[in-house]
DNA sequence: TTAAATTAGACAACTATTGACAAGCCAAAA
DNA sequence: TTTTGGCTTGTCAATAGTTGTCTAATTTAA
């Protein structure tokens, strides 16, 4: 399920419409409907208002919303597991 | 080990110097020099020339290429193999 | 010190993304 | 069968981000 879906799943299930949740998150409509549908990215910033209009964790909405971006970069990628195991590496030598 | 660095110790391995290498890529030494650095960001389409120069494996290349743009994409989030759930299961649904 | 190699800064040119608007579609109510 | 409300689509100017190039440092090796 893209983040797109997922969002709309939670709107529905919340009887939410578009311009409910757009005009809340000061956007049109229009922008809202092609979030959902994955033709535009919602900013990162509005992601914690979302989750709290949508009353739900705003960590896992994150998590898809990393997940959204990261599939439309390795889209048609082949050595998903190797590219991810250098991902790892590269991430966990950060101490600090 | 960033893209970057990988690629600068493929290189000096082969003792190739950047202009060399920047050379037969066709761009400014300036240029490479800045992509070693990760300042900036080589074309996919380039990766397979870069292979090529660097005599080196191109999938190896690409996968680092890709882990890059990862690592980037996810500077600072914890939670990564979360993500990495949701993105395997979102690539595997593309059959076709 | 010199010369070659590399790096850094600045900037215009080029691309991509965004937000806003208007027009369209579709289903259900009237 | 029209109207209404919710949603979708297309377009476009404005904005933001990226790229390549040039010039001027800076570093490195003799």
């Amino acid at each position: 399920m893209s983040f797109g879906e997922y969002v709309r799943n939670l709107r529905e299930s919340r009887n939410l419409y578009l311009r409910q949740v757009a005009a809340k998150l000061d956007m049109d409509t229009a922008m809202m409907s092609k979030i959902e549908h994955g033709e535009r990215r919602i900013k990162k910033e509005h992601l914690n208002k979302l989750a709290a209009i949508l009353n739900t964790d705003s960590d896992s909405l994150k998590a898809q919303w990393y997940a959204d971006q990261v599939v439309d970069l390795l889209n048609g990628e082949t050595n998903i597991t190797h590219i991810f195991k250098i991902v790892k590496k590269e991430i966990i030598k950060q101490p600090k």
